[in-house]
DNA sequence: CTATTGAATGTTACCGGTACCATCAAAGGC
DNA sequence: GCCTTTGATGGTACCGGTAACATTCAATAG
């Protein structure tokens, strides 16, 4: 009793200290050694310095899964991400992981493969282990995994999005908003004949709003509609490629690219340099995210910079204050962008020549 | 007894079903419930029957804390990761967390920043959770840290490196190796001039390896030493820029350059386009990782291919077969890598006239 | 027909902490 | 000087499962 089991390298079985074993050393009673690390200034400095000295001797471990079955809090919040590899997402992640840290909370992992069933799978698995709050990427949960998040009271945070029914919280942007302004951009800058690519918009609204978003502007701004200026693609910098040349190939007097995403926008413009290309003298190409590479590139992308590590952070203090019981104002938090005008979109030769007679 | 405080939305306090609710509703005993969830064939088909309809009324959801602390496991791992906001990594921890997934354990994260003491701090918390095994990111890590994972006989992985006293085992490829091959082939190729791009070598043994790779082949081979050419900077496509700028001040006559990150050797290329250096002609670049992105560079970029997922999904098959009690055979596994050679480096333009003449 | 076996189920105690309340001595109030 | 308050510490039960062992009973063996 008060020793826990080890499995010793070995093969023999070593027991562990537990709260007991350092209370009996100190001479004081186990709440007292628990107290001592809770909250230590409820307890003598004398006897805080003997049980020191004690857990030094034993070399004890406070034991967390009993501290968290008692105390009925994990101070772990479970995180859903689509996937890692994924500039953005560890963006968020990170930023989020970091407001945790400071305040004592750790963070477990799932990937859901932008997949809805996946997703409400580790909703499931996290309840089961008691997690203190949730994390989920995007706005595109199935009907189980709302309930269950809901029925339970968990604190749920989204990310990347402004749902108009938010589970509980959400911290994001408008994505329509951002692809509207975008294309927009491009109408007055004078393209008539603006291309999207976007990634797979199934199960994955942000992509749907953005196409959205660019589909209002085109129509309110009069551009070209036709259909094969839209195409669907992998995150994939190959992908883009491919698509580049079938949409040359189908409509060579395409004047602009927006791709809502940056690495599909440099895949789109490392093709238009091996095309013979110019950009943005023949095309303008606009990326989306604001990753380092956009103004890096030659010439340099023009893109949406969305605050990305903000974004994670505020959601993790929102999501931890929350948990204190503090009342969280707002539940869905919009963190804005801000599009940043860069030489791959400039002024369209034709115009510029315009503006010069 | 048997019911959970759930902290309703509405401040009310809920009791949440427990196994005891389960069994009671069910009229059987509550191990039996426990046996029909963890070893359903060792319950007969009506009494699971009975069991699954009065989990269903109930909605409980089994309370994998309690659980853990009874069985004296956790079917979690600990993962420490420098950074999310590295493609790198990211695509280790992504087939490390696939690997896990598939047996079903999960991931704890927690991020070190690159610093060793942040790393122990981790590992202790780690401890205290009691996961079942432990990922670190490369080889590096105080003296504490391994005493702690040893003393606990926690299994343990790390990760990118082939470490000659491994913590418990390791999974990566010869950074040395790798780097001295890389400047090999430079030298084969007729480059004399060999310059090093590395990020921060400290407490970064795989970019210490990656350096004394370099400079070993640069001494056997009789490439110029100059000082100059070596330099470490942050990992950003712009500082690799600002680099290659002083570079070719002091050094105009360079004519190959080595960057042990794929994205340092993009911001140098791109920084070159701007200043007029042909690549490979005027300079030949080399990258390191095999990231997706070095493909579609113009020129494209010769590097050297991590199997990084490969990496990662072996180190955790290897880590849960030794928390399941096999014999692992092999405790450092070398995983290999693979030099592709692209356009970026193609042999220099005063070698191709000899050749030709 | 009784002993043996094994599948299905039950009983009990325990995992290692902490919530809650009790106790007790010293300090402070009037 | 007596009562209340405050700080330090202790005792006990309990968090919600499961390990380990016990029990029951029908099927099979001898």
């Amino acid at each position: 009793m008060g020793m826990e089991n080890v499995s010793g390298s070995s093969g023999r079985r070593v027991k562990r200290a537990g709260i007991r074993d350092v209370a009996r050393l100190a001479g004081v009673a186990p709440m007292t050694v628990s107290r001592a690390l809770s909250f230590p200034h409820r307890v003598s400095i004398e006897t805080r310095e003997k049980i020191a000295a004690a857990i030094a001797a034993t070399g004890y471990i406070p034991n967390r899964v009993a501290s968290n079955l008692s105390s009925n809090q994990t101070m772990t919040i479970g995180a859903v991400i689509p996937t890692l590899r994924n500039s953005i997402a560890a963006d968020f992640t990170e930023g989020f992981s970091r407001a945790l840290k400071a305040r004592g909370y750790h963070l477990l992992l799932g990937n859901s493969d932008f997949i809805p069933e996946g997703e409400e799978t580790i909703v499931a698995e996290f309840l089961a282990r008691r997690v203190d709050g949730v994390y989920l990427t995007g706005a595109t949960h199935t009907a189980k995994t709302r309930k269950m998040l809901r029925d339970n009271a968990i604190p749920t945070v989204e990310i990347a999005s402004l749902p108009e029914d938010p589970i509980d919280m959400a911290v994001g942007f408008s994505n329509f908003d951002a692809a509207y302004e975008v294309t927009r951009m491009l109408a007055e800058q004078g393209y008539r004949r603006v291309a999207l690519f976007t990634t797979f918009t199934k199960d994955n609204e942000r992509q749907v709003e953005r196409q959205a978003g660019y589909r209002a502007a085109v129509r309110d701004f009069g551009l070209d509609t036709d259909p094969r200026f839209v195409a669907e693609l992998e995150m994939d910098l190959k992908a883009a490629g491919r698509q580049l040349r079938v949409l040359v190939g189908e409509r060579p007097d395409v004047d602009a690219l927006f791709c809502t995403g940056d690495f599909i926008a440099a895949g789109a413009l490392f093709e238009a340099q091996r095309l013979g290309i110019r950009v943005p003298d023949d095309l303008a190409i606009a990326g989306f995210e604001g990753l380092e590479i956009a103004e890096n590139l030659n010439p340099s992308l023009t893109t949406v910079r969305i605050p990305r590590f903000e974004i994670g952070s505020r959601a993790g203090t929102m999501l931890l204050d929350r948990i204190a019981g503090k009342d969280v104002e707002q539940r869905v938090v919009d963190m804005g962008f801000e599009i940043i005008k860069r030489g791959s979109t400039a002024t369209p030769a034709t115009l510029r020549r315009e503006t010069a007679s």
